[in-house]
DNA sequence: CTCATTGTACATTGTATATGTACAAAGTAC
DNA sequence: GTACTTTGTACATATACAATGTACAATGAG
């Protein structure tokens, strides 16, 4: 498993394991009865403290990806989508979507790239 | 000023408030010369201290939105817009984008409903 | 049965957020 | 010009959380 974290950003590390790991689950990289590295493993590719590893794969599971066992590891198990998707979630979303957009305007990024990036990952998920 | 700030958010309150009066910059919803509350005022109405909204201030002050004086308070002006976007905010914005769809997705919330805010963002970034 | 491998528990440390309190600066009123 | 009020600033403190260090428990492999 190869993901990137940054340890100068302010989110959390624990919770860069957790995000790029849920992009694979939800775009089917990682399916049910897959594996995980063992916490040390990743740890050391990450340069972070295993514990740190083993917060985040807890996060998950109480997410409901994954299936954690003493010897056995964490592995991906088939996890029922919450149907109903609450309000709150839809607006948040809405919210932090015109946050990102300034932000990245602030930073001089333009708003042509900006239309572009938001329609190229719609057309994504449309298509997959 | 009515911003909507939320105590139990994980994101600090302090940058609640830089993200959202940000967006009313970026939006020209607030233009140079305007000029903000007070601190004390603004951490009354927003339930906060008032070294929290300090805090806020000094932020956009950095980014250089605001001009802040001990007795005049806070003024928005005029920013050269950095037009030199370094490739690493292009690169954020894809990936922080990324994260937000699969966690939304993740929340049950269908994917239909993130392609359309997604095109509605890209519409009404297109417009104004 | 033994042991290596795996995750867990918990104490410790560092950092950041929010607050409390005292202060400094700068307009305003007279 | 002096006193006063309004503004932001500085810094000490409390607390929460992230990351680590270290010891332990469970469990599958041989």
């Amino acid at each position: 498993m190869i993901l990137r974290i940054d340890v100068k950003s302010p989110v959390p590390v624990y919770r860069q394991i957790v995000d790029a790991t849920r992009i694979l689950l939800v775009n089917g990289q990682l399916n049910p009865g897959d594996s995980l590295p063992p916490v040390r493993r990743l740890a050391l590719d990450l340069g972070v403290h295993f514990n740190t590893v083993a917060e985040a794969y807890r996060t998950l599971e109480e997410e409901g990806w994954l299936e954690i066992g003493r010897r056995s590891g964490a592995r991906v198990v088939s996890r029922t989508v919450p149907n109903r998707s609450d309000p709150e979630t839809g607006e948040a979303f809405q919210r932090r979507l015109r946050e990102m957009a300034a932000e990245a305007q602030a930073h001089g990024f333009p708003r042509s790239r900006i239309t572009r990036e938001l329609r190229r990952l719609a057309d994504t998920l449309e298509r997959s």
